[in-house]
Parts: C-alpha cells; sequence; structure tokens
DNA sequence: GTAACTGCAAAATATTTGCATCCTT
DNA sequence: AAGGATGCAAATATTTTGCAGTTAC
C-alpha cells in the first residue's frame, strides 16, 4: 500500500469545503460575496455555536459590524442557521440541518450548554420525546436545552 | 347557605398576596422596599413572564430604569425568579417555584411562549421526560421551550 | 447594467457603573 | 447610626437604519 502525498490530506478537504459553502449560498438563491463565504465557513469549521461577537474576532476586521448582523440575519431567515434559545442574554446561532426549509425552523432541536467552558452544542442525535401538552396549547416548535457539563471539561 | 358581602372577594385576596410578597422578601433576607415590593407583586398578578420592558410600563415612572434591572438581577440571585431561554434576543423573568435555592435554579422547567400573542406560560404540569445524553455529558438544568398557539390565541 | 450587498455614520436601544443621597432596620 | 438601596448621570454595549459607493451576476 503506497502512501498519499502529504498534499492531498491538506489541500483536498479544504476544497471541498469552499465548494460545499457555495453551494449552499446558490441553493438558497443568495449571491456569492465574501462576507457570506467566510462566515458561513467559520460554521462549518466551528462545531460549536457562534456568537456575533465570536464572528467578529475570528473574521477580525475584514468585515464590518453591520455586515456581520446582516449576513447572519440572512442565515437565519433562509434556513442556514438559527439561533439557541439561552436564559442568559447572549444570541448564538448554529448551522441548520436539512430539513431547515426557509423561515421554517419546525425542526426540533436539542441543545446543550456547557457550564464550564461554554461550548454550545447541537446534540442531533438526542431526539425529544413527545409532550402532553395541556388542552388548547399547539405546539409549533420545541427546543430543549440543556446544561451541565460537556465531554471536554468532564 | 348566606352569601358572603362583596367586600371580602375583593379585600382579603389583596391582602393576603401583600403579605405573601412582604414574606418571601423577609424569607430572602432581602430589605423590604417599594421597588422590589411592587415587582414581585407584578409577578404575582401576571400568570405569564415579564420583561424588562414590561415591568417598566406596569410600573409608570415610579422607578428608575436601572432600579428595575438591579431588582430583577437581585430577585434571581435569591432563586425567586427565573430568566427564560428565548431564541429571540428577549429576556423574560417568571416566578420560581419553590424548589429554586439561592443561585441554583436546578428545576426542570417546562415554557411556553405563543406566537400570536407572544405571552409566556410556565407549565409546571408538563414534566420533562428523562434524556439520554451523549456520553460524558453531565446534565444539570434541562429547559423545556415549546411555541406556538396558546389556549387564548386558540 | 441592474439589483443587491457592503461600509460608514449615526440613531436607537439596552445594560452597566460610580457616586451622592435616601431609606430600612 | 450603619449598611444597603435608590436615583441620576454617564459610560459602555448592542442592534438598527439610511445612504452612497461597490460588487456579483
Amino acid at each position: 500500500m503506497r502512501a498519499l502525498p502529504m498534499v492531498y490530506l491538506i489541500t483536498i478537504p479544504e476544497l471541498l469545503m469552499v465548494t460545499n459553502v457555495k453551494e449552499i449560498l446558490k441553493k438558497n438563491q443568495l449571491s456569492i460575496t465574501e462576507s457570506r463565504r467566510k462566515i458561513l465557513q467559520l460554521f462549518y469549521n466551528a462545531n460549536d455555536a457562534l456568537s456575533h461577537a465570536d464572528i467578529e474576532k475570528l473574521t477580525g476586521d475584514d468585515f464590518d459590524r453591520v455586515t456581520i448582523y446582516r449576513t447572519l440575519q440572512t442565515f437565519v431567515e433562509k434556513g442556514i442557521v438559527h439561533t439557541i434559545p439561552t436564559a442568559d442574554n447572549s444570541v448564538r446561532y448554529a448551522l441548520c440541518k436539512d430539513n431547515c426549509t426557509e423561515g421554517h425552523h419546525h425542526d426540533n432541536h436539542v441543545h446543550f450548554l456547557c457550564d464550564e467552558c461554554g461550548k454550545t452544542y447541537c446534540l442531533d442525535h438526542v431526539t425529544i420525546p413527545d409532550i402532553q401538552l395541556p388542552k388548547g396549547f399547539h405546539q409549533k416548535q420545541t427546543d430543549l436545552v440543556i446544561s451541565g457539563v460537556c465531554k471536554n471539561c468532564d
């Protein structure tokens, strides 16, 4: 068995990811701009949720603060990312899975917030059991937010 | 059977509630001030959660905006009220039930947000089923936030 | 070329902090 | 009387809006 040249191991994933991001923008009828590409890429690189401040830090001064706000808003409207409910004031965003359609985030989410490191996890493999609501209440979206200690801080 | 005079039906609950509020403040080693009494009373009168803006409206210009911030913060620290996770930016507060102890809101909450009227309900009688988390994740607090249409807007 | 996106300036809103004064105990 | 709570002023942080210039298609 012959080892592959190291360069493949580095460059191919990068190319794939960039393509991925562009395709997602196209699929959502968004023009491909630098800010949208880079910010969406951040979400694909991060394995946890990102706040506006996180994105500002990660992009340095590439983009205006306002551009980040507008980009995030666009992504939410298109169903590319969703906001995560948190008890503190902070607003965090995470990638939606395939079943988010434009303007309708009707999928059930389980989010885990680590009290130690502050990371936010989307636990896609955890399913939310059916909840019996009182009469007259109609359930559209369900968000289950669990906090505690994550696997890294365990 | 003789009907009670109407006055009882009005005055007794008020007296009871006022007493209630003072006792709760005492129990939490807080001095009894007008802002604390009135704001805590608002929570007992409201059947849904209140935002800072709600409280500002309901109290007119009785109190400074800063006093409301500080009072809410104190109540949260003492475990008298808790914040409700919402996907939009808004911060809302609701009364804790008995099992909240100072600094530790370790009870499980089910909250319902109505998309129509915007009301927030604490559904205390709905229980959250046990959730199986991936290995290494330790659950401390669980917040179940359900949105949809409430019984009034049905 | 045109529509849409971005950056800049500024407004609007939300939250925090310091300090002098007032109130509760 | 003493410690804590409040009101006011101001600083800081967050989000939104308008508009002119630039970019994607």
